[in-house]
DNA sequence: GCTGTTTGCGTAAACGTTTGCGCAACTGGG
DNA sequence: CCCAGTTGCGCAAACGTTTACGCAAACAGC
């Protein structure tokens, strides 16, 4: 086995110069002749040397060249059809600057929190990008005691944000839903929304109820279905007692796009026709959201350019020397796509 | 700004011994009285010290604490209902022997080998795992040739295997839910594939054919239909001809979930009850298939089992001295989720 | 009370890279 | 011809660990 692993030494060997000429010729640095910067170049090439990235990140005593994802959601894997859209994305922003992005699992017996002091300690990390923040978060307070750079992926309830985040703004995606079933003529409204306290839930419902408050008109009544997230049978009930309520809406806004297509499902189990008895809009753009008969109409939330941009805006925190008196933030806005659960509301759908 | 790093010197100093002793008595060597011992541990963790994961790598020569992932798909986010799962399964995996698990994300212009061989180079990992290998596959071969670690999800078309791997025994599973059906008394199958020469794809069509030639039944007679995997309006068009089709199967197997899913509905729009007209088999377990109606029976690949088992394989692996004469693969069997998508054929299914 | 072994720890080298400093060789102005 | 400035490069230190080697003290055998 010839463990062929070359070293700058090696390629200064070869050239007969110095490690610290090949070093700064590649580095291109200054006051290096341009032949011997050529020269090196070359040579470093054709011999395969890559630097080693330890000796490199020792030496500079930062940089480690990679960036953590904390992942706080331990059953990963169910909601996850946005999880590799995201993590893909993420990886991708980051290549763009030499950066790899890894994972990081959080073991049975430790907390999340132990995990990031680690990382933090042992320099294994430039950087973190948090997804899905808790509405008031411990790991966000240690990380900003720390001057650590880091991005959420997610919002807090804090009101000035003291760090930098990157949101999709559901508020507004649910209030444009609101006013374009509005403007097809719908009144009686339904939500479909989920048990659990997650801040997209507030953030999505506050919307709607901004816009319906806005209108003003006491026409448009709302009635609400909460349903578990991964129990059929449940889900199923809820949302089949509300389309079979007898004043039941003629429009149903969902949170995610789960419930709309269980709204969808139960649609036709009750014989309604989709969308001339009724109008659903979800949220997220699933993959089955476009397989569904009809198309669902809801919201794509841009889940790679929230991810590109959560990547951009770390790198700038951690290449900036000094922090920015203001964190940076971004709210993204969800883009409506429209497919064919949506319509007028029926002339006269009384009785 | 305190910038409180904590080196090992610091500690040594603070107990008035050695940096070497510190080190010592911190990796749990011999020759170290327990009374040091201690008291190094208790001080070490009173400082808040931890090593220096570059300096640790730079010394060991080897041994970056990091193992990488390849994902070939450079569209991740689609099909990734799986891929949360496998992703958090591995770092899992590998977080219970201290290692970070990172993404090599391919940037645009560069080629996957390009990016392995780069990544071999400035030992950023200690050994990579490939995801969905190909069926003859160069970044299996550059790895193998650089004896460096490795597990691929997926195998090859080898016969004898030059690498460990580890996949789900797809044909096994087809040729179980064939027997399945075939005791329930179907006679008439469907199979509903993909147009992508998926390895998968080659060994699930394989053991439904050959669960049919070990059965040597004449009645048994099967009908394909092949169906893009992201094409809603085509992908109904295929399955609706199947269904419609005057000898239409009484069983349909499909080779991934959301196939099976538009089988359920295309059934629903054709007035066919499932599982009194129509039995539908799908593969995955994905979310919606437990959400569906009827609730899908379908197989589960264990995912999370499978990349427990590539995260065992590598470290095994990465810590061995010599590398074994026969590399070690897993097939594994994917379990039956019984649902109520089947059932046994009606009596007299004639006209 | 010699010699040989074990124990406990310190010294220093090494891992591969970057970079401040210094020095020789030019360059050019006077 | 002298001096100041510039250019091109080498020397050596430094980053934070681990570990081979050495050495003193304690201990054992006779």
């Amino acid at each position: 086995m010839p463990e062929g692993r070359k070293t700058i030494k090696d390629v200064a060997r070869t050239l007969g110069v110095s490690a610290a000429t090949v070093s700064r010729a590649l580095a291109g640095h200054s006051r290096i002749s341009p032949e011997t910067r050529a020269r090196v170049e070359q040579t470093a090439r054709q011999m395969g040397y890559m630097p080693n990235r330890a000796a490199q990140s020792l030496v500079a005593g930062r940089s480690s060249g990679f960036v953590g994802l904390i992942l706080t959601d331990p059953g990963y894997g169910r909601e996850a059809s946005y999880l590799g859209e995201f993590i893909g994305a993420l990886g991708a922003g980051f290549a763009e600057h030499g950066i790899d992005l890894f994972l990081a699992a959080i073991p049975e017996q430790q907390s999340e929190l132990s995990v990031i002091r680690n990382i933090v300690g042992t320099r294994r990390a430039d950087g973190l990008i948090i997804a899905r923040t808790a509405e008031v978060d411990p790991r966000i307070d240690f990380l900003a005691a720390a001057r650590f750079p880091f991005v959420t992926h997610g919002r807090t309830a804090d009101e000035v944000p003291r760090h930098a985040w990157v949101d999709s703004d559901g508020a507004a995606a649910f209030a444009e839903a609101f006013d374009l079933l509005y403007a097809l003529g719908h009144r009686r409204f339904g939500l479909v929304t989920i048990e659990e306290p997650m801040t997209f839930r507030m953030h999505r419902t506050e919307g709607l109820l901004r816009a319906i408050t806005r209108r003003g008109d006491p026409e448009v009544s709302l009635q609400i279905a909460t349903s578990p997230r991964y129990d059929g049978a449940r889900r199923h009930a809820a949302i089949g007692a509300l389309l079979s309520h007898p004043w039941r809406p003629t429009a149903v806004l969902a949170l995610i796009d789960g419930l709309a297509l269980t709204v969808l499902e139960e649609a036709a189990a009750l014989g309604l026709s989709v969308p001339d008895d009724l109008s659903v809009i979800g949220f997220d753009n699933i993959t089955s959201a476009a397989l569904a008969r009809p198309g669902l109409t809801t919201f794509d939330a841009q889940t790679a350019l929230s991810a590109r941009a959560s990547a951009r805006m770390l790198v700038a925190q951690m290449s900036a020397d000094t922090r920015p008196a203001l964190p940076e933030s971004l709210l993204i806005r969800p883009k409506l796509v429209l497919r064919a659960s949506h319509g007028a509301v029926r002339q006269t759908p009384r009785g």
